[in-house]
DNA sequence: CTGAAAGCGCTAACAG
DNA sequence: CTGTTAGCGCTTTCAG
């Protein structure tokens, strides 16, 4: 394509610099260069300046479930932040495990992309990634989950305060015998579970191990899980899910045994995904900020790749807040 | 990186040849060659390897919404086709905008993918983007929204029929006033609601302009449209919504003004996103495969990647299916 | 302000 | 089976 430039008469390196600027450009052959290259809708490629210059300005977005509207709304906000500065996001799902993870971070690793922001699938205690990542010094910030053992920037929610918010809602409602549907075994899960418990100690009430069951991530899960609650003696009055989803399959099945949410049974999730308004019951929620949790993320991103050396580490904590709707509403109160 | 791999006494063609087991390599030296790669955590270098075989092995999945989780869906599908086949997909919101979409595209080419998959949001008549596609003869699968004046490999629903077996079914549960919340002025909304008014006329039903109301893609515009709807008199007694989303706002709003569904008003949307049955009433759709539809169009896109000569355009209807659900039944059958 | 030379990391084509 | 030569399309460096 550049050859084709040259028929103004110029050498091919006054039409790279004409094309990107470059200052000792007169403003007329800039101006001839870009007349033609527009003529003959000339491009140039990114993949050989890449190779020289060492910078693609991509950055790898790993997610692990676009399904869930909450990641979404987070590669909304970074893509927000990434396009001004004149980077773009690639969006690579891992499902939920963390095998897919690795590969997929291989491969925006060889396509060399400038840096990386990652929802972590990995187990905690499982550092390997992290580990090659920083030998490579690939900058990259995690976001929602913090790992285990990791020493990285991260973007997210202080994950206990959010369990300990919800419980004390619930409790503020009037439940005298709150139970919780717990996510994964990862900093999450395990964060908010933490939560939950130190909200029931601070008030005073008991930590019934059977008033805590398993779910993940999705709304089966929770419906299920809620289906195992059902069957508890005493039976709970309320319920706090490790997330909307998990919420909104858990109402699912209070529903279906013909009782009632909030009055039999007050419920509440976290991530205030969009549809959450639109529910069987409008659900309660903590908001967690997500399109700041990526804008953030993005920010901050920006500041290591730009950084000649590697900048200090950082922890950013995104405040949530409650969000109350009919799912835990007992009284005309809050 | 080669170089250290020259400490085996080999040449540099040698190790490029072993690493992707070219057959010319004795099995000896190639697992020599592998062998040190692996303790040099070596990993080949992508961005240099398709500047000269002038493949990328990516390929653009252009999306307008990933909060809506029918694209999500329609992602994964994608990915689950290409991988195996050791491509991969980069995915890229536009957010319903059409001039971002074009630019979303642009970057996509200058970084080489070696083809896309766009679900546009271009206006229909709005071929510019489609004629640089195949002037520069980049393959290309259209899915899920048809643009009118644009011959191209299209993967997606028959939306006419949709249209009209959504309205036919609200007619077979006894609705005598059907309204339609119609989508963007694309070619999707533009066939449902062709097919609304086909249903109507073949049941010898007049079809009345102000039961036509306007909607966009998102709940909150279905809310809108639905209390307009609510107020022309006679008031529908059944809603065929452009999607989901749209008739989750709309049932919202029906509810909200202390109607019933489906005894007052009967809704029904399109597309079976994930969440349909944990809304306030469990919605009946039109189930559009959207899985299918991304494994589809990665296989399409395959073959005409990996033809030599241009294939032939090919149009691929996705068959769709009724999902009856509590917010459309009206009587014990369905 | 403009241009010539060298090379980014890899592979295709051909020769040994 | 292994190695040599050339070059992908661009930019950096340095000399006019």
């Amino acid at each position: 394509m550049k050859d084709i430039a040259l028929d103004l008469g110029v050498s091919l390196m006054t039409v790279s610099k004409a094309l990107r600027n470059h200052s000792d450009i007169s403003q007329q052959t800039r101006d001839r260069v870009l007349k033609r290259m527009r003529e003959l809708n000339y491009q140039p490629d990114w993949i050989a300046r890449s190779m020289v210059t060492r910078r693609t300005y991509l950055v790898g977005l790993v997610l692990p479930d676009l399904m869930h509207s909450f990641f979404a709304e987070v590669a909304k906000g970074v893509a927000r932040k990434l396009t001004p500065l004149g980077y773009h996001a690639v969006i690579l799902n891992t499902e939920e495990d963390g095998d897919t993870e690795r590969r997929h971070v291989e491969i925006l690793l060889t396509r060399k992309v400038d840096g990386l922001i990652i929802a972590s699938a990995q187990r905690s205690g499982q550092v390997e990634l992290f580990e090659t990542l920083r030998r490579r010094e690939v900058p990259y910030v995690l976001i929602d989950r913090v790992i285990h053992g990791v020493e990285a920037n991260f973007v997210g929610t202080k994950d206990e305060d959010l369990g300990a918010m919800a419980t004390g809602h619930l409790i503020d409602q009037g439940c005298k015998k709150v139970a919780h549907i717990r996510g994964p075994q990862n900093g999450t899960g395990t964060a908010r579970l933490k939560g939950y418990r130190r909200a029931l100690t601070k008030r005073g009430m008991t930590i019934r191990p059977n008033y805590i069951v398993s779910g993940q991530y999705g709304d089966n899960t929770g419906y299920e899980a809620m289906r195992k609650l059902l069957k508890t003696s005493p039976r709970p009055d309320g319920v706090f899910c490790y997330n909307d989803p998990v919420a909104a399959g858990a109402v699912k099945a209070v529903l279906e045994a013909g009782l009632r949410v909030p009055e039999d049974i007050a419920i509440i999730g976290a991530g205030n995904v969009h549809y959450s308004d639109l529910l069987r019951v409008p659900l309660s929620t903590i908001d967690q900020s997500s399109a700041t949790i990526g804008e953030t993320a993005a920010e901050l991103l920006c500041e290591c790749m730009e950084a000649k050396t590697p900048a200090e580490m950082k922890r950013i904590f995104i405040p949530s807040r409650l969000v109350v709707r009919d799912s835990s509403r007992r009284n005309g109160t809050s």
